[in-house]
DNA sequence: TGTACATCAGTGAACGCGCGTTCACTGATGTAC
DNA sequence: TGTACATCAGTGAACGCGCGTTCACTGATGTAC
């Protein structure tokens, strides 16, 4: 239950609380299931214990909190993206795979939300996403497919893009497609199934996308 | 432009206009791309040259013109997938990536709308999703990847239900990213890149996921 | 073939509701002297 | 250490707007005799 404050005014402070963070851990999974426009303020707010108009102070406006989420994203997946790119492995592309998934195995609702928010619409936000993370992220990850597994290379009959393309597609689905696939299918999205999922990626990546 | 009838009461008859598919023909893409609580229906209704009451009239209510959809989709897929089943091919795997890549290749909107409407949450479109298409699909699906291409067989360290969902995933996932990693990556949405993109796909499973 | 009438296809205006955003306001906190 | 004041964190109520839906209404079409 969130506390309603009793009087009004400047609420005294509270140690170890960061409403502004709240509202980004809510409003991450919740926008990524439901959709932008159909999670209203209200319902972010409620859910973080905290009134709606505090999203215009921290963030301007819905879309600022958009922003600030998707800012989110990209730090944790560019951070990975830098480590991976520096470990000079014998097989960057698995390392690769193995450390998105981690990434998005810990925080699940990453797919869903780029999908939703970014992928389809001529948005600022998925301007911001080309600008700030795609362009870049994809830049490293071609130079690492470039040079495949520092020594193994790429299948030439296949296209490199549409190999990234595929690999990135393989990897994600699992969590997109959850909601429904989980019960079929049987599986939940823990770091866990991540390990398990990353290990039949790179399996399949092996055997299909290198070259024999 | 659409043209605005000048006197009320019941319009003239016009031969070869359906207004009711014109509805679902517009609305498929435009809510595909935005997302249905992002659409209006004054928006779909515009778009088709029709009055927003009107599909009230057809399809009762928004929701029904989701479900009118939904059923236009898995009427292709499904039809297609009989097909496959029934070829009894050497190859019934790589026949029915082919095929299904055939018919998003003539309406790409498709996946999206999926994943947008259907996958992510509990709706009673998603209900019906289960219970019509992806149920059944998934049975037929699951038997063609049991006797994968009627002779040859899965590589037995791969799952099964994870196997099935890379596919789909590696499959879908272009035509789910485009409007951001088309330019990127240098595609579009034709049927010959359906084409394409189905040799590829065709050709990482042949190496990557059946036993050698 | 002509007439009367039920049905059909579709409209236009209005409804109430929930949305994102704004803004004046408040009392706690930090700072300067 | 005490006091005065600027700033800060956050609220609550109100706003105008666009939404999905409803409904009375209309003239064209099809049918029965």
């Amino acid at each position: 239950m969130a506390k309603r404050s009793p009087k009004p005014g400047r609420p005294p402070a509270q140690q170890g609380v960061d409403r502004r963070q709240a509202l980004l851990d809510v409003a991450g999974p919740l926008i990524a299931r439901e959709g932008s426009d159909s999670v209203s303020l209200r319902e972010i707010a409620r859910a973080a214990g905290v009134t709606p108009a505090l999203v215009a102070y921290y963030f301007t406006n819905k879309q600022g909190l958009l922003m600030a989420l998707l800012e989110e994203i990209s730090g944790r997946v560019l951070g990975m993206v830098d480590q991976v790119t520096q470990m000079q492995s014998a097989s960057v592309l698995a390392d690769f795979i193995h450390g998105y998934l981690t990434v998005i195995g810990r925080a699940p609702w990453i797919p869903q939300f780029i999908v939703r928010e970014v992928l389809s619409r001529e948005t600022p936000l998925q301007r911001k996403f080309i600008r700030d993370f795609s362009g870049p992220a994809l830049a490293r990850v071609r130079e690492v497919v470039g040079r495949v597994g520092g020594g193994s290379q790429l299948d030439d009959e296949l296209d490199p893009g549409l190999t990234i393309m595929s690999l990135i597609g393989i990897s994600v689905f699992p969590f997109i497609a959850h909601p429904v696939l989980g019960r079929l299918i049987g599986y939940e999205l823990t770091p866990q199934f991540s390990e398990r999922y990353s290990r039949h990626v790179r399996h399949i990546m092996a055997q299909g996308v290198l070259a024999r």
